[in-house]
DNA sequence: TAGATTGTTAATCGATTAACAATC
DNA sequence: TAGATTGTTAATCGATTAACAATC
């Protein structure tokens, strides 16, 4: 866990699936492996995962390789696993509900501990076991429970005012699902995007990218 | 739409949220827009943008900037949103509900036409209009509508041999919400992979950065 | 025309890969 | 010890940024 500084992002997004294949090589009985063997199966090369693997410490031994319940037991510390951050989840609809399914069993660093919603239908149904209460709670809420993570699974156009407002209340991270920029808003917030959509555009792209689209031929251009 | 030659995904990424952008800019009523002030709003720079546009075409007019209607219906065009490629949903569980109701809603050049579980309990109701079929009926639907594009919101254990099923029915690109390895089976595969929990834990780890985690002295260590 | 802003080339920066001495 | 594999430094590659000529 020792250096951790200025780690790049690069590095940081490939911790969780290193901590997803170790765990599974641990559970498959496999006690030691090298950045080689390691490399090969996850389709890397073996400098970026020793690379890697060396911005936070030396975690292998010359001529051994690593010791895959103890590589797997640093990483999980390293992305900090064991913590139990607190967390509300604002927005009861379809995708608040999966999210809420979803960290109620997935071990992952947060706690949920509350759910918003603004329409009635969903205020007093139960997700994962926690009730969905009026958004209007949410001040008294947040200064009695102090969490400090929001997920937000609201549109775009509820966001604006609903982040100043959590922001003042001490949440300044935030697991979006929605459009809204809150990095440009908020640069000193630490903010995690889920754009769905993106994500299936670009799949649409590679799609498309082999034949033409050309079913519009716009007929644009300025006077 | 013209060039499109080994563009990186580094640009594909950024499209949809250019095309997010214009798309809200147009909305607003703004006609004109230069690489500037685009990327004064956005968070970028203008040399990025211009950069990025340029990979398909020159789009502006020099001393004037872009049109933002036009450039918003160009990257649309690239991304192929146009198109209705022909997909499955396979897993109807609480994500496959929230997949389902975003695809039906948002236009993004794909159109749902199954969806499919092995579960008593959910075949037979409808998410989004569409039945939940049984998994049993998948092959002889494929063959009928060839679909092109599956969705799979199963759990890992479930998509080993479901895939193969799905490849050999044609099925090469993929939107995976399991944490299987498409990508590393099937070479020649389109995969979009979204993992929700390693974009937790890596809020998780921002959030762990400042203080030490120092909750488990772990007593590990080699013979 | 003069001013503005593009498209594009060159320079910089960062991330990945290769190489190798250290060492188990 | 000899063989293997790490940790780390150097080389390469790619992506971002800066600069500027082209031109609307």
């Amino acid at each position: 866990m020792s250096k951790r500084e200025n780690i790049s992002m690069s590095v940081i997004r490939r911790l969780p699936r290193y901590y997803r294949f170790l765990t599974h090589l641990k559970n498959m009985g496999v006690t030691r492996i090298s950045s080689k063997e390691l490399s090969e199966r996850m389709g890397l090369t073996a400098s970026q995962i020793r690379q890697d693997l060396n911005c936070f410490g030396g975690f292998g031994q010359q001529g051994y390789g690593y010791i895959v319940s103890q590589l797997q037991e640093e990483i999980g510390n390293i992305l900090g696993i064991s913590h139990e951050y607190k967390s509300i989840l604002i927005g009861a609809g379809n995708l608040g509900r999966a999210i809420a399914a979803h960290m109620a069993t997935a071990v992952n660093g947060f706690r949920l501990c509350g759910i918003f919603d603004n329409s009635p239908q969903k205020i007093g149904i139960s997700l994962a076991g926690i009730p969905v209460q009026d958004i209007a709670a949410l001040d008294e809420f947040c200064r009695r429970e102090k969490p400090v993570m929001a997920v937000l699974c609201i549109p775009r156009e509820a966001v604006g005012s609903l982040s100043d407002q959590l922001y003042s209340l001490g949440i300044h991270s935030f697991w979006n699902f929605s459009h809204f920029d809150l990095s440009m808003k908020y640069p000193d917030a630490i903010v995690e995007n889920v754009h769905l959509n993106d994500s299936l555009m670009t799949l649409c792209y590679r799609l498309s990218d082999c034949g033409q689209p050309e079913e519009k031929q716009s007929p644009t251009g300025r006077g």
